[in-house]
DNA sequence: CTGAAAGCGCTAACAC
DNA sequence: GTGTTAGCGCTTTCAG
């Protein structure tokens, strides 16, 4: 193992100071292009590498990250995300990086807008955020590249403006996950739905997704007997959207469920557990509170985990290892759709990566 | 934020020096009682975080661990678990940390004995290794805790000489959880087998493990209708073999098969393809070629993945940090049990984490 | 344009 | 026992 080359060692062949090599090596001019070509010819021929650790010590920068999501007081899948900033806050801490967080409301794009504002306006090193609202993210995102701050997203990715790099899942390939798991082992034909329950249209963007995989899944199916049906019920009045439900249930073709939102799961799961379940297939999303009792229970036969504390945890890191790294991060790094079932539960809850 | 405070800080307040902080900060003694309880106290109230950063490169230690683990040729499986070691080596490489491996013939305990002498023999700052060899694992375990090496235990656990963190799975909800998929939606009673397929005896420890599971899963069925088999094929020879799971599956009451060993996996594929699969659900384990072959082709339902290179990379991880950082590491950590199907198989295959 | 030098926070050798 | 000090490899200022 030939020694490590350090700075020193490629200044003296340069014949150059260690000022001179740091200059060319950060490009930052201010360099005689005869040295210039020398140092760069010694640094090809070592293969040098920086010592990363020397690095960050040695440039007292100090770096404030902020993470913009939705309030975690308003649904436990966001409140995850919220652990995830927590998490990664503790771990960073150390390495004097600061991580704050900044609510906006769920159901209010005009609060996104707000809270973006101010965050550019504290200008921060970097930023995270998931975009729920497709319009006022573009925007952000445009402000973002102006003032050079750069960002990550997490949950669902906005195509228009490019980040530093994306973390979640494949939302088609997830609905063709629901639609398997909802489907497996009934042959023959039968109704299959995916159900979208929200208070507001804003989901509706990355929720297609997910249908769009649910409905290629039975297209594909050789024997053609499959109708899929795809449901939005969009409105708060409870006894409506009951009843709604409840027509569904009661069609006998009926063969599976699936349930896009945590607030559709939840009522499904009661109403499944007052009709009685017979041999409906019902498949919902996330390791939530009530997701875990209904699974329990056999309401729900699978959960699809989409992991919302470990995006925003892996989502910070790339954005510390950019910052204080200068690591290259993926543009896009897709999470496994994890499949959750009574008998694996136990070990995804208490595995400290969810 | 208060600014970060350093040992410079803490010295200051309790009145002494650098030098002496350090001292009680890594209980080296030479420190009267009385300082000692001093920058205790102070380290407390503070709540000081030692920089990392600083501390790596200040202590111009260089570790070296070794990894032994089952040669990487024989088995894919050990392979994955290689690729982890590869991985770590390349993460670690700048903290200078040196990681090496150290194979053993997988299938001859003579083997692993002379490895881990030799191994013992360099001295190394920390040890990972697979204890697949019981027996001798717990021997070369005492020969560590004399030399004072700490080790870290990857795979199946042995109870008899607590290591620094064990990395591996729950191998009991393993059995069960890979009852349930075998068993899914089909009511009504029927047969159902674990087969275990292997060249010599030594796995059977942590297999018997898995059986348990499967059996308790079916025990607990609230309809009495099953019957569980476990079949132990424990040759090479492969006509014989063959003849004894094309008897297992020519029973018309089979209704799911767990197969836990690779080899097992791929003999069962390639004879489920011959005869058809008709009705049968079949069960595996990881994500090795030819496992993934056969998901894909509908011959395999689902795998269970065990996620040996993570297992590995963790592994060593662990180690570094107890050994760099002076962290705690968790005594013992368990992997989910992942769920693979064909739908989900792409965002594993693609997720760098697998 | 370039080199010298003072840090960054921590470790460890070495005097006292 | 304790304080002092010279690094670790890199960045950054500042004088020339």
């Amino acid at each position: 193992m030939t020694r490590k080359i350090r700075i020193k060692d490629i200044a003296r062949l340069a014949q150059v100071s260690v000022g001179t090599v740091d200059r060319v090596i950060h490009n930052r001019g201010e360099v005689a292009e005869d040295s210039y070509n020398r140092v760069m010819e010694i640094l090809r021929e070592t293969g040098y590498k920086p010592n990363l650790i020397a690095r960050t010590l040695g440039s007292h920068k100090s770096y404030r990250i902020t993470a913009l999501i939705p309030n975690p007081d308003q649904d436990e899948y966001w409140h995850q995300t919220f652990d995830g900033v927590v998490k990664a806050r503790d771990e960073w801490a150390q390495y004097g990086v600061v991580i704050d967080t900044c609510h906006f409301d769920l159901y209010d794009k005009k609060s996104f807008e707000q809270q973006a504002n101010s965050l550019l306006n504290s200008n921060p090193d970097g930023i995270l955020t998931a975009p729920i609202f497709h319009q006022e993210a573009v925007a952000f995102f445009k402000a973002c590249k102006s003032q050079n701050i750069p960002f990550v997203v997490i949950n669902n990715n906005v195509a228009e403006e490019p980040s530093l790099g994306f973390i979640g899942q494949d939302l088609y390939q997830s609905g063709r996950l629901g639609a398997e798991l909802s489907h497996l082992n009934n042959e023959g034909g039968g109704v299959y739905a995916i159900l979208h329950v929200y208070d507001d249209i804003h989901h509706s963007l990355h929720l297609r997704e997910k249908e769009k995989g649910f409905r290629d899944y039975f297209d594909e199916q050789r024997d053609a007997g499959y109708t899929t049906l795809s449901l939005d019920l969009n409105h708060s009045h409870e006894p409506t959207l009951e009843k709604e439900l409840n027509d569904l249930l009661s069609n006998n073709q009926l063969k599976g469920v699936v349930v896009t939102t945590s607030r559709g799961a939840h009522i499904v799961s009661r109403l499944i557990e007052r009709r009685g379940k017979n041999k409906l297939r019902f498949v919902a999303y996330d390791l939530l509170e009530q997701n875990i009792h209904y699974l329990k229970l056999g309401i729900i036969d699978f959960l699809i985990n989409q992991n919302s504390k470990r995006q925003a945890f892996v989502g910070i890191g790339n954005i510390v290892n950019h910052l204080l790294f200068q690591r290259d991060i993926p543009r896009e790094r897709l999470f496994p759709l994890e499949v959750i079932t009574r008998q694996n539960l136990s070990s995804y809850l208490q595995s400290d990566h969810h």
